[in-house]
DNA sequence: CTCCGGTGGAACATCTCTGTTCCACTAGGA
DNA sequence: TCCTAGTGGAACAGAGATGTTCCACCGGAG
């Protein structure tokens, strides 16, 4: 499949590349995106009309909807480990990654907002085991920061983290409705995270 | 209505109580409570099975399934609110109001849970109003603080209180999925949120 | 031009939930 | 004892969604 693909490129010259067509599994998937973020029970009725495809079509790609569903959650995972992975964790004072984090996640809000809508995808075990493995590398930077001093000791890493990655979500939510300015929002959750609420001048 | 159920009460001697017989609307309602919790999906039948009664009793009392959510949705409110004035926002510093904000709302963990289920629960309007207040209520107060100095300016009140509550919805979860311990939550989650993650050894 | 893969539309069966109606039963009060 | 309100069960119609099948169409490759 790869195969062809590549040779059906080479035959093409390189220069006025016809601006490839999309594939329609892209689409539908960046329809359901969409569409899921704002409205967890979308039919896949909704979705096909959003992507503006016929809903056979949607279901020839996606047998059912869990296989929607399911593609739609790694390839969210996909996205966030790749923001992990640009955060560099283990580089740096813990605190310094976690602020990276803040930074390469938060602009990800528009393509992973879905996940908050239904329960349906957090029921698919890919979802809940490969959510678990992002929440334990998170653990293991926590950590990390506690050994070297970086991260206070007293409170344990599960609650940070908990408490850490809640309000990227909540914030993520604030933007969507407008009550959270999106520009200023990763400096501030990182000042709040690193420092809590009260002020530097009563420290 | 009220009248018939006092004067029968009166009736009776006050000494041997027999337990009044909880009244099947509060039965139904905890029963919905508990199960939308694990199941923001969960049938009209499911809940009437978990209640013990009949399906046809439970659409006697919510002639709709919008007016069971609405009945549990205003209760939370109402929880909520309790809560709130326990709290006494209004007394002391800011951030000490906070951490009483703390204390007497995740307890009610168990009876506000069923809140981020579903969607259907938000999309009453009631629901959306009810909790716009509440959060403006915790506005106020951090804006309190921030006039006051006791909590940082240089973070937009809406975007503490948003981190600060999504915190708490992040707690309870991880107290419901057993990765956070209830006891010490709450203290774990005020340090949290007056002072970081940072140690207090390195400022 | 012809063929053919991919597509869209229509129709269908099936399922589940909701809301409604009707009837039988039972416990407690008059 | 009889009556009645409240209840539970069964059955029904309707709505919506899913998944399937079949067929017509179109555009590009050969």
């Amino acid at each position: 499949m790869n195969a062809r693909r590549t040779s059906r490129a080479d035959l093409r010259p390189v220069t006025d590349a016809p601006a490839a067509p999309e594939p329609v599994r892209d689409v539908v998937m960046r329809a359901a995106t969409s569409l899921l973020a704002t409205d967890s029970g979308a039919s896949l009725a909704e979705i096909a009309a959003a992507a503006g495809v016929g809903r056979t079509t949607v279901h020839r790609i996606f047998p059912t909807r869990a296989d929607l569903l399911s593609a739609l959650a790694m390839d969210a995972l996909d996205r966030l480990r790749e923001a992990l992975a640009a955060a560099r964790l283990d580089d740096g004072p813990a605190p310094e990654a976690l602020s990276r984090v803040v930074d390469e996640v938060l602009p990800l809000a528009d393509e992973l907002r879905f996940l908050d809508a239904g329960p349906d995808i957090w029921d698919l075990p890919q979802m809940r085991d490969g959510w678990w493995s992002v929440a334990a590398t998170l653990d293991a930077l926590v950590q990390r920061g506690q050994r070297e001093g970086d991260i206070r000791g007293d409170v344990p890493a599960e609650l940070i983290v908990e408490a850490f990655t809640s309000a990227m979500w909540g914030v993520w939510d604030g933007i969507r409705d407008g009550r959270v300015a999106p520009a200023t929002a990763a400096r501030h959750l990182v000042t709040l995270t690193l420092g809590g609420i009260t002020p530097p001048t009563k420290r």
